[in-house]
DNA sequence: GTGAAAGCGCTAACAC
DNA sequence: GTGTTAGCGCTTTCAC
């Protein structure tokens, strides 16, 4: 590595005694220049530790192989943790796929969408990755309507085509074509179905749920599961349920009410924190109540927090999200459709089991 | 805003009836250019909806704004958080100066440096973010070797000057000017001090350590605080200290061990995993000698697991962080050394009181 | 102060 | 197959 000015192409082209553009070509098209001249500039490239210059390149080409990612504002919570881990995800498989992940901020949606523009316009982003979209989001629109490729980590909630029983039957990982935006997503419904499956398996009958109130596409789609499965199983009929804003501390007042009142022996909670909250509550009770048989409890994340208390929990494959959403890019940036064949792709999470939920009854 | 091709300096020249090149310095040097044609060009990049094309301006200049971050490979644990908390913060305080955060990973630090190399020769990289650097760690030296410019998170701890009590009563923020590389670090010793102290000033007087095993920087940095502190009250003769690899189970282990033989009144831990679990076996011992007084536990990083069980603990203000390193960067690629006067900098923790270090006595 | 010319390193289009 | 020419959009000389 001499550390003068980095070679060209057109140091190569004079050390392998070929044009620049055979160079190009080597480097683009392999398989139409002659294997003699390409062994020739490959052992010139190699000689010089010759490196294209990719930002000449995207010049020419228009193409960045950059995504772009907003950072969410720094949200403390226990489930900001999934997005983080996520991001890591992705920077791995974009990394494998040639793509960098590049960050940037914004107040609000408005103001994201002018850093789309932003950023397509000045440094020629390819594409973009939207891991926290909400009902009626006006990203999604604008960059559908402008022909900018992205995915989200996450359905688009608006069209209310989940969190209702009518579709538990057909739980089968692939929902109808819609031809919405392309989009990966993780089957809640599946997860806290698995939880609830679980419990009932172990004997719990009396099973209630602990969820956010109504009116989140997550939260409902959480609910749907738990309730769904209990209704296979006849017992959906006398089942409890306490909705709260998510937390650990509304965890505990939700789990009070429900142990003050019910004889649930086991609780499906739609979050970590709220599981959190119910564990502490069940110590809580326990102490008061001592000699009654202890609840289960599952949550929903695998956060770190559910590990270092031994909380069982629904974990969110975020490597398989991370794969499919770069893969669901490349099919647009690189215009082959093919190479993504769903639009929409629902991965299936699958349950940790830990102590709070192997209790002897 | 037309949805053609974009608009170039040309089109922008054209419109305001000068030379490219005019365009270009009122874009760059306003000042050498008559209030007048710069009103005009002004006035036909605002109607043009212009935007300069970074990649060509980078392609002349050498100049990519852009800040290289490894993301470590996804530490699943509680402390992974500050790190996450910490790009959050960088790609905010970045953005406000004009640079952009690109993510990349690499599998040790040989890959590493590899992908330094690439990215600089490809893609032109400004800088890098170091946030996880080790003793002897090559990536900094080769950093330096190269004079590519680069902060870290993180003293470089190989040099062995902090650790010792030797400089307890030097804690006054600024260190001696050493030669090293540019960083920013916390000030572990200060924070663990602030933990003791308001424990001391609770009227505790027997206050153990739950540390990490000796050798790490960080850790023996934070010890350093708590021992200094009990020994400037003239308590540092009796001082208890555990210590244990970072986790939840292993602190309620050393916990254990301490509440079994001593009579400790508060424990000050290196970490929240391991304050975590101290919490879950003073829980434990409680229910066995019900009647003693309880012990209060301070951690430290302030993670969210922190906020959710009330737990006091040393919060690391990784904005400050952020905004430091940022402008420790800017200094080296912009060659202007002024705008970040100290080349090491440390800043100072605060201390959050909660429920745990409030308790009775 | 303003403009014309050259060139950053690369690839697309066409010649040969 | 290979080489030549042109030009992506910008900034940096250097005349004027």
């Amino acid at each position: 590595m001499v550390d003068g000015s980095r070679p060209t192409l057109s140091t190569v082209a004079q050390h392998a005694r070929v044009s620049r553009q055979t160079v190009s070509n080597v480097l683009n098209s392999p398989e139409i220049v002659r294997p003699a001249t390409r062994e020739r500039v490959l052992r010139a490239i190699a000689d010089l530790d010759y490196r294209p210059n990719v930002v000449a390149r995207q010049l020419r080409t228009r193409r960045s192989s950059v995504l772009g990612l907003r950072m969410p504002p720094a949200s403390d919570g226990i489930s900001g943790q999934v997005l983080d881990r996520f991001l890591h995800a992705l920077t791995g498989e974009a990394q494998r796929a040639g793509l960098r992940v590049m960050l940037f901020t914004a107040e609000d949606d408005d103001a994201e969408i002018r850093e789309y523009q932003n950023l397509r316009a000045t440094t020629g982003i390819d594409g973009f990755v939207l891991a926290d979209t909400h009902a009626g989001d006006p990203r999604t629109r604008w960059l559908a309507e402008h022909d900018v490729p992205f995915v989200t980590f996450g359905r688009p909630w608006d069209d209310d085509r989940a969190g209702t029983d009518d579709l538990a039957g057909t739980d089968d990982g692939k929902r109808g074509e819609v031809d919405g935006h392309p989009w990966v997503d993780i089957d809640g419904r599946a997860g806290t179905r698995a939880a609830t499956q679980h419990l009932l398996d172990a004997g719990h009958r009396r099973i209630a749920f602990l969820g956010w109130p109504e009116g989140s596409g997550v939260g409902d789609d959480r609910f749907a599961g738990w309730h769904a499965t209990l209704a296979d199983a006849g017992l959906a009929g006398d089942a409890v349920v306490q909705r709260t804003p998510d937390g650990v501390a509304q965890g505990v007042a939700a789990a009070t009410r429900v142990l003050a009142r019910d004889d649930a022996t086991a609780l499906v909670c739609v979050s970590d924190s709220i599981a959190l909250g119910a564990l502490a509550a069940m110590r809580e009770h326990a102490a008061s109540r001592s000699g009654r048989p202890s609840v289960a409890v599952t949550g929903f994340d695998d956060t770190p927090v559910a590990r270092a208390v031994d909380l069982t929990s629904v974990a969110q494959p975020v490597g398989d999200v991370a794969a499919r959403a770069v893969g669901l890019l490349r099919a647009q940036i690189e215009g082959r459709p093919e190479i993504a064949p769903d639009r929409q792709v629902l991965v299936e999470p699958h349950l940790v089991v830990r102590a709070t939920s192997r209790a002897v009854r």
